[in-house]
DNA sequence: GCAATTTATTTTATACTTAAAATAATATGG
DNA sequence: CCATATTATTTTAAGTATAAAATAAATTGC
């Protein structure tokens, strides 16, 4: 008698989560999921066709956008990571020549990243493929759905804003 | 004449997108925009708290939610991590004293990860406070939005999960 | 002008994470 | 039984990430 392999409903994080629990988590966890299982999928996209990192194509990304390129502590804020990473991936791009440092001229501090040529023809190669694979993972959403989504999580992002737990803003009583 | 600090738009991963982008990869951005937002703030106040980290309370949240331990196998699916991720993990908990490791007695390659007195004791002195945090954190929302946004992210998981880029399903014409 | 502060970045130490290879044990099919 | 395949886990190497300290340059307030 063997054992009937069940459809197994995906354990993923939201296997920690009860019917019990608050919306609050549940809806915490669900969103966790999204974002891992869209990350993973790119990831590994990323490395199959392009062998390269999410990291890096998030970096070439925001550069892309910046024709006259981005200081460290910028990229830091637009990627939401900290400096020091920013530093270790812009070294690594670098070396693949794929980015290029221009020190400031008013602030011998900073110097400004930008893409060189090969860095900008890499990124066009991978950015149509790129928004393929996004467009393909959200088919099953319609128009609406995702208009709806995109509404929502925009409050969500504000209300994370306002009530950061980190975020000390002590000194009005 | 000083400068007045206007409210800066916040320079986050959406910066990288344009009005002109399409609403998969903005409704993309958006949605790890709010993951990270959220993840950051649990990180930050789950050391500044309790000096833990994410990783390791979602641990002990998958075994909390487990009475008789997870293998690493469970442990790595549910948590949507690779294999040594968990083993690195794990040994580190187990250095702490707040889980422990259990030979299998039916296959002597794996071993059930439970807590220990110690870890059920620290997890249920932070549970309580971390669901406080989410709910902070989603106070803008409406109960109503919540369960629109759980919604809608089901659907999302969902079509990630049937249009996988990795999940080569080729050998059905 | 200059001390004190702030800002931009790098460095350091540690932790987390992955993919791939290695190890070891179990299951399977003759 | 035994070769083969599969499964569970660990190890390895490289990369990603953080927080905190260090460095260095710019700004500010006398």
């Amino acid at each position: 008698m063997s054992e009937v392999r069940q459809p197994v409903p995906a354990n993923d994080r939201e296997t920690a989560a009860n019917r019990d629990d608050k919306l609050e988590l549940r809806l915490w966890l669900r969103l966790l999921t999204c974002s891992s299982l869209i990350e993973q999928n790119v990831r590994g996209a990323l490395r199959l066709q392009f062998d390269t990192t999410l990291p890096r194509f998030d970096l070439l990304a925001q550069l892309d956008r910046a024709p006259d390129g981005l200081t460290m502590s910028e990229l830091s804020a637009r990627m939401m990571v900290s400096n020091g990473n920013i530093t270790g991936l812009a070294d690594r791009l670098v070396e693949e020549g794929l980015v290029k440092r221009t020190p400031s001229q008013r602030d011998r501090r900073s110097s400004h990243i930008s893409l060189t040529p090969a860095g900008k023809k890499a990124f066009d190669t991978m950015t149509p493929v790129h928004e393929g694979w996004i467009d393909r993972m959200m088919g099953g959403l319609s128009r609406q759905d995702m208009q709806q989504l995109f509404q929502l999580l925009g409050k969500l992002k504000q209300s994370v804003h306002q009530n950061a737990v980190e975020a000390d803003q002590g000194d009005k009583p």
